[in-house]
DNA sequence: CGTGGTTCGTGCGTATACGCACGAGATCAA
DNA sequence: TTGATCTCGTGCGTATACGCACGAACCACG
């Protein structure tokens, strides 16, 4: 029987892991993980706007407004005025951004296969469905707090 | 054939799913979802080093030291002289971090619920096992006297 | 046409995450 | 013992993550 913290705490784990890996893969080309995130985000949807980008990512609304505002800085994102709508922006790779993400994708390549040779292609499958269904079921809404009894493994007052 | 993005991307989105949960869930009792991670694995060890305390946690040095200070400051946690190495610190929870602590586990209780709810319980232990994989697989490190490791030939040109 | 409710982007404040460099203590080798 | 080296905690700088509050624009619906 498996402790109740350990899914979350393997999580938190393989995703910071993950992160750090990255982070430290990226950094001689001047970008950070989530940054690679996102110009990999906008490179299988080009101009779309930072709340769909976020979206996308995971991520939040003003996460992503502070990072393009670095990005725009590097010269590896434009943000334009939506066709349609005059209070969104249109956000999309410049050259220089999809250079880059091609440079990056490269550079990861070895992180990805670090991970892959650890699993079995159906293992693949089945963890990216777990992790699915998990993300679905905490990004459904609010819950009742209701406190039932499982005990945390300590019991204090002395 | 999935994308070789899609399983980042997945990991991504349910861990960030799984903080923000959280941190909403925690927020009324004053602490962040990291700090009832920092809390949760004291409880189950107590009197241990930050730096052992942080490698519980798949966390940082420094950033487990932040978290400290603002704990201390709650007055959740204590911080001691280490009885044998005198550079280091001796954390613990105080009583009210214990109590604290209890509380947490109880109010989180439906962010679990919602987790194991939309899982089989073997798909948990899978979930649980294979993610531990990943885990492991980068976090691969140089070892100190081998040197024997395949080491993924950084070459970039370009 | 207004008028209110919603959505987009922005700015602000706080907490994490992490690398890096430092000083003090610990450890090992000669 | 001494010196080289490693380890622990600290402080600093930067990037994320997110909530919250604004102003502006959009969208009904009357």
């Amino acid at each position: 029987m498996t402790e109740k913290s350990e899914l979350p705490m393997a999580l938190r784990a393989a995703y910071l892991a993950l992160h750090r890996q990255s982070d430290a893969r990226f950094a001689k080309y001047g970008v950070t993980a989530d940054q690679f995130v996102l110009l990999a985000t906008l490179s299988r949807g080009n101009a779309i706007t930072q709340r769909e980008l976020a979206r996308r990512m995971s991520s939040d609304a003003s996460t992503v407004r502070a990072m393009l505002v670095l990005l725009e800085k590097q010269g590896l994102v434009r943000r334009e005025l939506h066709p349609s709508d005059s209070r969104a922006r249109s956000v999309e790779l410049t050259a220089a951004g999809k250079r880059k993400f091609n440079q990056l994708w490269k550079a990861g390549e070895s992180i990805r296969t670090k991970i892959f040779t650890s699993l079995e292609p159906n293992e693949s499958e089945t963890l990216i469905r777990l992790l699915n269904r998990v993300a679905d079921s905490l990004t459904a809404e609010p819950v009742t707090t209701s406190a039932s009894s499982d005990r945390p493994t300590l019991d204090d007052e002395t």
